[in-house]
DNA sequence: TTGAAAGCGCTAACAG
DNA sequence: CTGTTAGCGCTTTCAA
């Protein structure tokens, strides 16, 4: 006989007057016991897929597992079952409200499939984002979702294409945000893509409309694929309606790095009726304080637009033009890769939304 | 003999080649084979903590794990230890800036610890937040942080302290956000507390100092902590300074909430000179919009101030002033509140932050 | 239908 | 120091 391994659960275990710490939790041996049914049936009732068993079982188990409080363990459910029911995502920084955003679509649709959501921070840095990669494999997630914008994820044909692939090994599913993440073998991850060039390029086209001439971009590093497709379809747009882009400042995505940025342009010179284009509304919100700083005015003087329309750009003064992001939308969908067999990439809208930070202009030139 | 449950890891079992999916993550028994080990001693360097393996054996289980890219199976080891390394996080909304910046603040603590972070979204829903530890209580987590203040959490005899005490017995962490949260038993969590009532109270006082005689609130509704403690704290400072709370208008935590009751409450006419509290930055730009949409000016004719000192606050025009929580670091001490087992509570420093959208008042009334 | 028993991948006594 | 061998809590054949 062995079934006797702990003390029976006849007594205490329920006993929610025990100390704080100490008790264990209830068992599915505990409820089975309580019930008076095998281990198997206890499982099948409580947790089990298919049903098919014996109404007074069933309601004989249902009572114990209340009684005792019973929640079946999910580690061990995830050993035994050979799969977490874990979504990993890794963002960049979960204070930066475009993840917060995105953040909270993938939570949104984890929730609705009782998935749980798990979270790590890059911090932008490569070798973090790698050993966090590696961390997380061991959850055995049934998704990762890489909402986090590497420098050359894809273009480094280096570790991590192999550390992702380790993911797809098991089973687990790879998304990317923005296209094609090499995922190993010349496969590639789903993608949920904002169109960063398009949108940008028709904010460039209408600035120039407005009768912008010259512009500024600030950036983050060449290389960084979100910056790079924005600054990109920014010029294009822009040249396209007779503008030019002037020059290229660099930085990296926090507020403090486009007030930085402007500074320096500012110690340059700017000509008053030039355009500033910084790749995401914190960096633009950032220059805009350091062009006030510098004693010079928003808009007339100095425009500004950004990129993303995180909440507080509809809120200063005077109101950021920039391109609107279904940010929330866009982290659902990328819970929906990975829990659909079928799913099928659905572009995503964007649009171009102008405000008062670049009134236009009313003379060319 | 039974060992050979599988079919031996000697030759496919690391093949990088194999499909996309079918092919399974390599095991702690297939790293122990190709090394030419026990099982226990592979799980020793692996991860055992107390080094005891001859450098011999050390190295070659290291180059065989390293050899088929093992990664410990994380819900084997927590089922197999009795303990998992998630912290369980409960916000409210994650893309709120206020739980935004106390996620990153607990993401950096779990870093730090090599513990993940689990993430749940209550929508300040009693119901959804009660599903919620639930089901959290399944992944039996070391710690859970309550970050998501809810209307009653405290003063409700109800079930929440029932559920929270399940973590407390098998020896997870409750740690929450706001004083006093029952456990059960009479016991309370640990809790991080951010002086809300302190902090409203000397935002009060500096108010009044500034001239201000009447003051309209925005709360959302009462009997939920944050905002009584805050609404409350205002009243009392603004009063001790000879100012007078002329009338409280509740709605929820949202911008949206906040536009509502500032137009409601210009319908109901409201005087120049008047200084509108309300109980969170998202809401007091809420409540600006709704100002400027009724044409009325920021400042010198309507006074706004917030509380939270989200980043939001400082660009708008005129910026808001506010009362500044270090919510980051309030996020680390709710996840050192977990792990340090002679964690003391530490205040935390808040600061009013007066900015230019409440003006000194040149004259008096 | 139900229960016995063999796993899931890993840890932790306990002997050698 | 190393290997054997029970577990951890749960799922899932496989007979009965």
């Amino acid at each position: 006989m062995n079934p006797e391994r702990r003390s029976p659960a006849a007594e205490p275990a329920a006993d929610p007057a025990s100390g704080p710490s100490g008790s264990r939790a209830a068992t599915l041996h505990d409820v089975a016991l309580q019930a008076g049914v095998s281990l198997a049936t206890a499982s099948r009732v409580l947790n089990g897929s298919e049903r098919k068993v014996a109404e007074g079982f069933r309601e004989r188990v249902e009572r114990a597992a209340e009684a005792l409080g019973y929640t079946p363990n999910v580690s061990a459910q995830a050993t035994a079952r050979g799969r977490s029911p874990v979504i990993a995502l890794l963002v960049a920084d979960i204070a930066d409200p475009y993840f917060g955003q995105i953040a909270a679509g993938v939570a949104r649709g984890a929730d609705e499939h009782g998935l749980v959501v798990t979270i790590s921070i890059t911090e932008r840095d490569p070798d973090r984002e790698q050993r966090i990669l590696r961390a997380l494999r061991g959850q055995r997630p049934q998704g990762l979702i890489l909402a986090a914008s590497r420098a050359d994820l894809a273009s480094s044909p280096g570790t991590s294409p192999v550390e992702l692939e380790a993911f797809e090994r098991y089973g687990g599913r790879v998304v990317a945000f923005g296209e094609g993440q090499e995922v190993g073998e010349g496969r590639t991850a789903r993608s949920v893509v904002l169109d960063n060039g398009g949108g940008a390029e028709e904010l460039g086209r209408r600035m120039a409309a407005l009768g912008y001439r010259t512009a500024i971009g600030i950036g983050a590093a060449s290389g960084v694929r979100t910056s790079d497709d924005r600054l990109g379809g920014f010029a294009r747009g822009f040249e396209s309606g007779g503008g030019r882009m002037d020059r290229i400042l660099r930085g990296d995505f926090r507020r403090e790095s486009g007030a930085a940025a402007m500074t320096e342009a500012l110690t340059e010179g700017v000509e008053p009726g030039t355009l500033v284009f910084a790749m995401s509304d914190v960096v633009a919100l950032g220059a805009i304080s350091a062009i006030r700083e510098a004693g010079r005015e928003i808009g007339a003087d100095i425009a500004v637009c950004g990129f993303d329309d995180v909440p507080a750009s509809g809120d200063v003064t005077p109101a950021l033009t920039t391109v609107r992001l279904p940010l929330n939308e866009a982290g659902y969908q990328a819970f929906r890769a990975i829990v659909d067999d079928d799913w099928i990439q659905a572009a995503l809208p964007i649009e171009v939304v102008v405000r008062a930070s670049t009134p236009g202009l009313v003379q060319g030139r």
